[in-house]
DNA sequence: AAAATTACCGCAAAGGTTTTCTGAACAAAA
DNA sequence: TTTTGTTCAGAAAACCTTTGCGGTAATTTT
C-alpha cells in the first residue's frame, strides 16, 4: 500500500543516475569508493530492499516453486510439505501451495494459476479423480520443470519420487505370513493409481513366495477411516474373518483396529493389523501400530533437491529420473 | 525456461501493435471485432497466459498472501492451512508459506523473505521462542497489513484471531468438576504466550467457582507428546496422583494417556483426562478423547478474510479487530 | 464540397532493476 | 601541444503490460 522506496529515490536524493546506484550497491568497480559508501549509507537509512518484482520480470526467474497436493491436512502430505519448505529455504527458494481436495477441476484450475504466476518449477501429487493429464503436459510444454511425488506418472517428461510401494507393500505381507497368518486381506487404493496398482502386486508375490493362494475375495478397495471402519464391520462380523490384514494407509488401519475392537476381536491375536506410512496416530494408539514408515519428509527433500537441480540446469533437455523412497517396517504392537 | 509467449509475439505476428492486441484481449469497445477475435484466436493458439509478474510490478500488487507458522506439519496447524487456502483460493489470491520451526532467527529472515516477495498481506502465529516483535513492525511500517492467528499479539497495529482459550478452559475444567474431579492437574504452556496465561486463569476460575482452591503444584509446564510422558509418569507414580488432568492439546492429553495405561492406571474411572484441539488422533485412540474443539478450519478462513478485507480496503488506518473462535466441549471417552 | 463525427489503431510512458555502451573529465606520457 | 590511458558516471534498452492521448482514415452531417 505505502510506496517503497526504489533505487530511484536513492539516486534523486544523492544527484546521482539509477544506474550509479545499481552499481554502487553491488560493489561494481566503476564506482568510485566515496559515491559507493554514500550510496550504501542512505540505502540503509532508507530502508531500501531490491524490487523482487523488478527482477523477477527481467531475468524472468521468480524464485519460486509450485506446489500442488490433494490436500495439506493430510498427515502424510504435511510432512512432505516440510521437507519441501525445509529444502526450498536453504538454497532461497519460496514454495506457493495449492490444494486440489482431490478434484480435478480445481487441479487444472490451480495448474493455471502456477503458470500464469511463473513459478519456476513445480511439485505436484495429483488428486485422486485425475485421469487426463493435459493440464500437466502444458507445464511442460513451457519447459517449465515438473517433479511428480508420491502419487506420480511416469510416461511424461517429468522426474518422479515415489514409496517403493511394491517392496514395502512386500515386507509387509511377508511379515504378517511369517506371524502366522494364513488370511490376509489387503485394503487397497484406487487400481488407476501407481500406488494401488504396485502395492497389490507386492501383496500377491509374498503371498505366492508362501505358497499361498491369492483370493481376490480378500481385496478391497479402501482408502478412508471412515470407509474403513464400515467395510471392516462387515467384514469382521463374518465367521471366517482374515487373521491378518494389510491397510493402504494408517487411518484405514486404525479404523479397522476400531471396528474390531467394537465387535471385541482381540488384536493381534485374533487379527493381526499393518499399516502403511507411520503417522502420528500409529504409535498413539493401543496397541501401537505395525507399519510401514514412508520417510515423508525424506520424500518432500529429495524431491525439491531433484526440482531444483533441474532448475538451475540450464538445458530442458534431460532424461526424467525416477527415484523411490525405501521403506522402513515399524514392528509395534498389532502383530 | 523457454520464453514464454507475450503480447509482443502475438502483435509481431498479426502486424498490430501491443496496445491492441492488450486492448483486443479485453474487449476494449475501441477495437473492431474482426481484430478482437483474430487476436483472440491468436492467442488462443499459442497459448498466451498474460505475465502476472508484469502485472505486479505495473500495479504493484501480487495477489500472494504470506503465510508464517511454526510448522506445517502440527495437525492443529494443517487444519488452518486448508481453511486460508480455501478462502484464498476463492477469491484468486495465492498462499506463500514459510515455516519458523520455532525458532526466532528464522521468523525473522522469513518475514525479510516476504517482505522482498511484496507480498499484499501476512498472516502469522509465531514461534514460541519469539519475544521480539520488531521484525512484524517492518511489515506494519510498510503498511502491508498483518492478521495474527493463534498465538497473537494485541499490542500492535494487526488484527488477531484466536481461539477462546479462557472459555474454552473454563469449560473443560468445569466439565472435570461436574465429572467429580478434586485434584486437577494443568498441562500448561510457556507463560509469555497469551495462551498459556489465558487457560491457565480459565482454570483457576473454574476452581474458584467450585470452591476449590488453587494448587501451584499441580500446574506443569508441559506442551509436547515427548514432555507429556516423561512428567506424567513421574507424576502417576506418587501415591496422591490427581484425579484429574487439563492439557494444553491433545498431544500432551494422549502422552499422559499412555504413560497412565503403562502404569495400569484406568481411564476415566482413576483419571479423567481431556484434551484441547479435537486433532485426528483424539477420535483414534482408546478410550476416545474428551476434548475442546478449537476449529481450525474456521480459524484459518476467519483470519484470511479478515486480511483480505484489509488488503482491499483504501486506507491503512483502521482500528484493529480481535476476533475469538469460540470452543466446543467434545464428550468422549477419558472423563 | 467542406466540416464534423466516428471508428480504429498506434505511440509513449510507467513500474524497478540491471547492464551494455557511450562519454566526459582529467592525468600522464610522448 | 597532442596523444593515450584511466576513472567515473549517465543514457538507454530490456523484461511485459496497461492506458491516456493523439492521429488517421472513413463516414456522416451540414
Amino acid at each position: 500500500m505505502k510506496k517503497q522506496v526504489t533505487i530511484k529515490d536513492i539516486a534523486e536524493k544523492l544527484g546521482f543516475s539509477v544506474s550509479t546506484v545499481s552499481r554502487a550497491l553491488k560493489d561494481h568497480p566503476d564506482i568510485s569508493i566515496k559515491t559507493r559508501e554514500a550510496v550504501k549509507e542512505l540505502a540503509k537509512l532508507l530502508g531500501y530492499k531490491p524490487n523482487r518484482i523488478a527482477l523477477n520480470l527481467k531475468n524472468s526467474k521468480t524464485y519460486t516453486i509450485g506446489l500442488l497436493v490433494p490436500e495439506t491436512q493430510h498427515y502424510f502430505f504435511s510432512t512432505i510439505i516440510n521437507g519441501i519448505e525445509e529444502v526450498a529455504y536453504e538454497n532461497n527458494y519460496n514454495v506457493m501451495v495449492f490444494q486440489s481436495n482431490e478434484k480435478y477441476m480445481r487441479e487444472v484450475l490451480n495448474i493455471q494459476a502456477l503458470l500464469s504466476n511463473r513459478v519456476d518449477g513445480v511439485l505436484v501429487s495429483f488428486a485422486k479423480e485425475t485421469q487426463d493429464f493435459s493440464h500437466f503436459q502444458q507445464i511442460i510444454d513451457n519447459e517449465i520443470p515438473l517433479v511428480f511425488f508420491d502419487r506420480i506418472n511416469k510416461n511424461m517428461h517429468a522426474d518422479t519420487v515415489s514409496v517403493d510401494d511394491y517392496h514395502g507393500a512386500f515386507q509387509a505381507v511377508n511379515y504378517l505370513i511369517e506371524k502366522g497368518c494364513k488370511r490376509i486381506a489387503i485394503y487397497s487404493a484406487p487400481q488407476h493409481l501407481l500406488i494401488g496398482q504396485n502395492r497389490l502386486k507386492g501383496y500377491k508375490d509374498a503371498l505366492e513366495k508362501h505358497g499361498i493362494p491369492f483370493n481376490k475375495d480378500l481385496v478391497y478397495s479402501c482408502d478412508t477411516y471412515q470407509d474403513a471402519i464400515k467395510i471392516s464391520r462387515s467384514i469382521f462380523k463374518k465367521r471366517d474373518f482374515p487373521d491378518g490384514l494389510f491397510a493402504v494407509n494408517d487411518m484405514t488401519a486404525l479404523g479397522a483396529m476400531k471396528a474390531a475392537r467394537k465387535l471385541g476381536i482381540s488384536i493381534p491375536e485374533e487379527l493381526k493389523i499393518i499399516g502403511f506410512e507411520n503417522s502420528l496416530s500409529a504409535s498413539i494408539c493401543d496397541p501401537e501400530l505395525t507399519t510401514v514408515d514412508q520417510f515423508g519428509f525424506e520424500m518432500g527433500k529429495k524431491a525439491t533437491r531433484l526440482l531444483l537441480k533441474r532448475i538451475e540446469q540450464d538445458t530442458f533437455d534431460y532424461t526424467p529420473e525416477h527415484l523411490q523412497i525405501k521403506t522402513q517396517l515399524i514392528e509395534r504392537g498389532t502383530c
